[in-house]
DNA sequence: ATTGATGCAAATAATTTGCATGTAC
DNA sequence: GTACATGCAAATTATTTGCATCAAT
């Protein structure tokens, strides 16, 4: 018990550090939400953050949760996007690997995938443009495995 | 006066051929909305059609729009897109030629890239995942010119 | 004539906001 | 103690749906 009160203790720290370091003050809430995103396998919809934290029975306002996301992605930590399918938004930690998504277009499964073919494209891009590209975005959109096969 | 009138008339019959070559019945207010997309030199919000059809006093209900987009949409022959800024979703007309999108994260003009760098780090990503890629949708988010300047 | 398309109003769903109260520093 | 964060309920916004009427074949 100590022993796992203590692990707790360190991670909540760590968490604040963190979250300070990017110049947003810790709260139990907060720090909640940047640990259920961090250890989040996949994107999270703001509902899906409120309901995970309803099960570790700590009770949080749907509203905040979206006040949080939108402090954690002008600090740039969280990243937001929205699949067209359903009009949901989506969020995660913004790792610094540069990841993309790869979406089931069937069961909407979202995949991560690591490296990014366009560093070179974005400076042909900005050279055809003036426009000074600071980020983008990739979305694959196909079919699973599993949804391939049926 | 004439000629007008005859130019109206063949440009809706080009339309007609089109709808019911991709499998959509032609309706005055289907004719309508895909002029008005396919006319526009940046892609529109549902509203911004259902506007700009009021412009030519030609009642229609945003209702009617958004299932009209719906379906040009199943049939392929439009694009729905959801920037992460706004929830609201943008469509334009699916132009054969890979269009991505760079968007000005300052004043929020979209302005149309041709080219694509994506064929062969997609197949790269088939045998890696075992996925289907079936289309792929890239945005480029940064400062344009003018927004550079201020 | 028939089938499906549209208009209108009401419903739904995601997100945002106002305000009173609670909490981190 | 103060300033900001949160909870709750209500508001807002985009999108969807039900149903009666209208239009294209």
């Amino acid at each position: 018990m100590k022993n796992g009160d203590a692990m707790k203790e360190e991670k909540l720290t760590d968490n604040k550090a963190y979250l300070n370091k990017h110049g947003i003050k810790s709260t139990k809430q907060r720090n909640l939400i940047f640990n259920i995103l961090n250890q989040a396998p996949n994107v999270m919809t703001a509902e899906d953050i409120y309901f995970e934290i309803r099960k570790v029975d700590n009770l949080i306002s749907l509203s905040t949760v979206y006040r949080i996301l939108e402090i954690f992605i002008d600090k740039g930590i969280v990243l937001k996007s929205n699949f067209p399918d359903n009009n949901k938004c989506v969020f995660e930690i913004d790792k610094l690997v540069h990841n993309h998504h790869l979406v089931c277009l069937k069961c909407k499964k979202v995949v991560y995938v690591s490296g990014c073919p366009l560093t070179e494209f974005e400076r042909h891009v900005e050279q055809q443009t003036s426009f000074n590209i600071i980020k983008h975005k990739l979305e694959m959109y196909g079919y699973c495995n599993n949804c391939n096969d049926e």
